[in-house]
DNA sequence: TCGATTTGACCGAT
DNA sequence: ATCGGTCAAATCGA
């Protein structure tokens, strides 16, 4: 896995604008590229999504670099700020898996065989603590709330329906496909929201290492599956990786951008009816090794074309008072 | 026939 | 004891 490289000298022009006004084009910067986004996954475009998406995370990175006071482009970043970017790298592109085993010697010839003789070797192996059950111990999550539409790529095989406790609709459990025959161990969760929004959250957990995907790892879901722009500016997906505990944080409802220690949300929202309705019946995928593996182009100037929503959210929303609060975002700020 | 789904049982964590 | 995640036999359906 390469990791994230940015280009990120600026140009010399720019070094008098204060941080503020740098993290602010920044954010403007992948805001606008954030858009673009979507109207080129839009259009099947998977190519130059896979650049803007390397584009956005450098947008990113170069505001960690400028929040944490270090020179954009510098070679040694401090430790905290390196901790925060490995885990973007986690969250944006979990690690390569591990080195395949050797095929087993399984002698059955159907996939079903396969699958029985792979259980049959878990159970054996089921000596109290070998074969686990039970707790998921996985430690990447990603989430999305959109309509029941499950068609992102991946074969996908219901293994289970639970009742949780203090829900009112079931969860599902799926697994892929290719668990057995090719040790595919990307599972996820669907589960109706308790409101009457008809909006269902999936959670993905794993990666897909199956080779018979449409794309491989789906580091992250683009939703864009609803049907108005109202429902389309509600299409929000959300990246969580969670080194240090089992449990998911849910934080849907902060506006448009959140970044906590564990934690990335990104809201996308679009601003005409247009692009809204070239986005009907989409799911989409962004490999993760695309994301990380190209470096990006140094930041510039403004795009030609910003949208002023962002513009206006900063102006309106008093800057400090929406990144100050180290709940939302815990840097120290110039 | 065979892959997918359903559903009660089982298991580990808390 | 309870809860959430997974297993696996039974069943479905193309």
């Amino acid at each position: 896995m390469e990791s994230l490289e940015c280009s990120t000298a600026r140009p010399a022009e720019s070094a008098s604008l204060t941080n503020r006004l740098r993290v602010k084009e920044e954010l403007v910067l992948g805001h606008e590229l954030a858009n673009q986004l979507s109207r080129v996954v839009s259009n099947g475009d998977f190519r130059s999504a896979e650049g803007l998406v390397t584009k956005i995370l450098c947008s990113f990175k170069n505001i960690l670099y400028i929040l944490q006071g270090s020179n954009p482009g510098s070679e040694d970043p401090p430790e905290e700020l390196l901790s925060h970017m490995r885990a973007d790298a986690i969250a944006l592109a979990p690690p390569l898996p591990p080195p395949r085993p050797p095929p087993p010697q399984i002698l059955e010839s159907s996939a079903w065989d396969a699958h029985t003789a792979v259980k049959r070797r878990a159970a054996f192996t089921d000596h109290r603590g070998s074969f686990k059950r039970g707790k998921r111990m996985t430690s990447q999550a990603w989430s999305r709330d959109g309509p029941d539409f499950n068609d992102d790529g991946h074969a996908w095989r219901k293994y289970g329906e639970k009742q949780i406790q203090n829900a009112i609709h079931s969860r599902s459990y799926f697994r892929c496909t290719h668990k057995y025959d090719q040790d595919c161990k990307a599972i996820k969760q669907v589960q109706k929201l308790d409101d009457d929004s008809q909006l269902f959250r999936t959670t993905y957990y794993g990666n897909h290492t199956c080779t018979n995907s449409i794309l491989q790892a789906p580091a992250f879901v683009f939703d864009s599956t609803s049907t108005t722009p109202k429902e389309a500016s509600d299409s929000k997906f959300m990246l969580i990786y969670d080194d240090t505990s089992n449990s998911l944080t849910n934080n849907q409802e902060q506006p448009l951008f959140s970044s906590t220690e564990n934690e990335l949300m990104i809201k996308s929202s679009y601003t005409t009816g247009s692009q809204s309705s070239s986005l009907l019946s989409s799911g989409y995928l962004v490999s993760p090794d695309t994301v990380v593996g190209e470096p990006c182009e140094p930041i510039s100037g403004m795009p030609p074309q910003i949208e002023l929503d962002l513009e206006d959210m900063f102006l309106e929303a008093e800057m400090g008072h929406l990144l100050y609060d180290e709940e939302i975002f815990p840097y120290e700020l110039w």
